[in-house]
DNA sequence: GCTTGACCCTCCCGCTACGTCAGGCTCCAG
DNA sequence: CTGGAGCCTGACGTAGCGGGAGGGTCAAGC
């Protein structure tokens, strides 16, 4: 019964979409997805059409819809395989954005933390912003387990001691001296000398914390002009350096070719 | 109670974190998350280290571990909050990049159904690839409801008639015939010509499908020579035509810059 | 022809992460 | 001193399956 003419078998289904067979009972006995035909025995008999629709209850299930908001999608009369594919991929872009979006956030968190500042509780839970995205759901370890961003993550966890943390503080602070005599002998911001503090700056974070993009190097110079605790924290060291090391970094970057 | 000196109320918590009283009071029960006081009345009382917590919990069962390995995580002791940003930072990165690939899979998929290639039953369900994600779930249509995507979406669909997708049919096959012709008339892919043409082709998809960026293009390319049955597709209307349709779509792209 | 093992069926109970009352105490404003 | 908002503790309900019991089905091999 492997997937003749006739039809494929629960077993068939769920092997191939990975689901398994207890799902596919549950789908059927919901009326999600109820097999067109069964054999004399009884056995469910699914043909290529049970399957395209099975793909398509698993994306919006994926994306965080219920069963009832999938059925409801899927019997639309109006959508046809076109739709849902730009469908889909409209969802899948909007959850991409929404996502770094976050990703963001945790950057600005790391900022704050790195430099010691204290965010507002309320501050704290805008990571989820406004457009507060939530659970995505299940899974996790056994697939997370074993994904590379985990893997660095846990690696890299609980590596440091607070010998490494004190060497990091002191070089962050060596480094803004530097910015700060730079600023005060008339360097400009966007010239050889501004520019390359700008890149050591990076390459900091990037040794110490995570892998700095140019892109996010920017969103950090930007965060330090626009936030009034980075701009104090940094012009503690020299009025005017959180300017001037904004300048810097938008002109590293952009050399950069971004 | 709001938030004096003595500690926040379950209500306080809840508003700040947006989460239901309900929901902490379950954290608390299973010792997930337990308010450090009470009131001489019994209210719990949360403090901001109670915040910080709970920020976690939420960002952690967001990206779909269960409460279970959530306090694992949490109670490990080795974890500094320094270590949780990073290892958030992380699990966010990997997840984006795991749906960037779903969402290159949808193209690919759109290509195909554009082009009235059938996909067998499993290709259909690598679409969830080896590193299967699956399930983010809940919340969607009050939150999807009104995202941006979700209406682009639903405001395209249905909105082609039968008509509509003849012309683009049409449109097409018309473009391919442009294609060959230039192409026997021995133009270069990556002369004037080929790029025009293939720039034509990214617009043609722009118009009637999705916002294709030089990026997915570049991946459509790759898919014409990549994949047999789209290169037979495209050599149907002229041998060699996928190749040469490749190469000028490249070359159109770096063209652009990318 | 008969067994055996891999599948299939239908109940049905269990689990997680809460939602949703119910019944009752507490607290501050007016 | 009273009303209403807020807090408490049970306790039951729900979604989306997981997992097992108890039993039929089917092709392969002896």
């Amino acid at each position: 019964m492997s997937g003749g003419t006739d039809g494929y078998s629960v077993g068939d289904v769920a092997r191939i979409a990975k689901v398994t067979v207890r799902t596919l009972h549950h789908y059927d006995r919901i009326g999600l997805l109820s097999p067109v035909g069964r054999t004399p025995a009884g056995y469910r008999l699914y043909q290529d059409r049970d399957l395209d629709r099975l793909q398509r209850i698993l994306f919006y299930r994926a994306l965080g819809f219920s069963l009832d908001e999938v059925a409801a999608i899927l019997d639309d009369p109006q959508s046809s395989p076109r739709d849902h594919l730009r469908r889909q991929h409209a969802l899948l872009k909007e959850r991409i954005r929404q996502l770094e979006e976050l990703a963001e956030a945790v950057e600005h968190a790391m900022e704050a933390e790195k430099m010691g500042i204290q965010l507002t509780p309320e501050e704290k839970f805008e990571l989820f912003g406004p457009d507060y995205d939530e659970a995505w759901e299940q899974e996790a370890e056994q697939r997370w387990g074993d994904t590379d961003a985990w893997k660095e993550s846990q690696r890299r966890t609980g590596s440091y001691s607070k010998e490494d943390w004190r060497r990091i503080q002191l070089e962050a602070d060596a480094l803004n001296e530097r910015i700060a005599a730079a600023m005060a002998a008339g360097e400009a911001p966007d010239g050889e000398a501004g520019m390359d503090l700008a890149e050591q700056h990076r390459q900091h974070i990037c040794e110490n914390f995570y892998d700095c993009t140019f892109e996010i190097h920017r969103g950090i110079a930007s965060l330090y002009v626009g936030d009034p605790r980075f701009t104090a924290n940094l012009d503690k060291v020299a009025p005017g350096l959180a300017q001037w090391l904004h300048d810097a970094m938008l002109a590293n970057a952009t050399r950069a070719g971004h």
